[in-house]
DNA sequence: ACTTGACCTTCCAGTAACTGGAAACCGTAG
DNA sequence: CTACGGTTTCCAGTTACTGGAAGGTCAAGT
């Protein structure tokens, strides 16, 4: 398939899916014309870039996660060291992301119609749980 | 208190602090010194930019929501779009951070020891749930 | 009083991860 | 065979930091 179609179903623009390319992260065919044609695989590696990269994991993140199942030769408790590293640091965003929800979501419900200065609730936002 | 008391308390290094005034998200006080004082109010506007950078929010996006509380004159109808507007987008990070959580936990529990070529568990991964 | 070392200041340059735009090639529809 | 949309490469610009130099501040030690 080509890069519009990749691009629509991994929805990554054109753009960030060739500058992927460059940084070594995938390898698309070539087809005879000079177009890169990209498999199934090519697009789920895609989504997935996409996801991780949207919730905050840096490239380098992804690319090792990415080789956690791409790598034939990796040792398997080395696979298992790094995903449980990475699960830790998911548990983490997942919590400071609820807490993120929670505080919105009681601005949305309970600052809508009255003016005080400012709600207390908001005001403490952030402003608990674990730095680092 | 100075900056690096503010970086320890809010997880930033002292330069994204500096660089995050300089793009006017915050505004500390400054010491007969010359130096930057922070208020504890200040160093929660700090935790909320540092947790929600991380978790792949832009700089505009942190901009807007802390101009949630911050704004006395904004309308609270307003208020209440943005905010539910980022919920929408908070509770997909949610769906798809478990999914990446429940992703890496099998790749840790079952795939610890045995060498074969590939995992279809993982093979599949992020091939699943919406795009976009 | 003086020095030392950690911390602070500004400024300027460099990096990471895109993003936009130009110029030219490809491919299908009329 | 011409239009026009999609694709190619290349190069420049943007966002969000990050590192380093050159110098001012401060608290501790001698």
């Amino acid at each position: 398939m080509n890069i519009g179609t990749a691009a629509e179903q991994s929805g990554l623009p054109p753009k960030t899916i060739r500058y992927y390319e460059d940084i070594g992260l995938l390898r698309p065919d070539r087809a005879d014309n000079g177009y890169r044609d990209y498999s199934m695989a090519d697009v789920h590696r895609l989504r997935f870039l996409q996801r991780s990269r949207s919730l905050g994991f840096s490239v380098e993140e992804c690319r090792q996660l990415l080789s956690l199942y791409g790598d034939k030769e990796r040792e398997s408790a080395d696979v298992k060291a790094i995903a449980e590293a990475k699960l830790a640091e998911i548990n983490r965003k997942l919590a400071e992301l609820a807490g993120l929800r929670d505080m919105l979501r009681h601005l949305a419900d309970h600052c809508n119609g009255d003016d005080r200065p400012d709600c207390p609730i908001i005001d403490g936002l952030a402003g608990h749980g674990t730095v680092q």
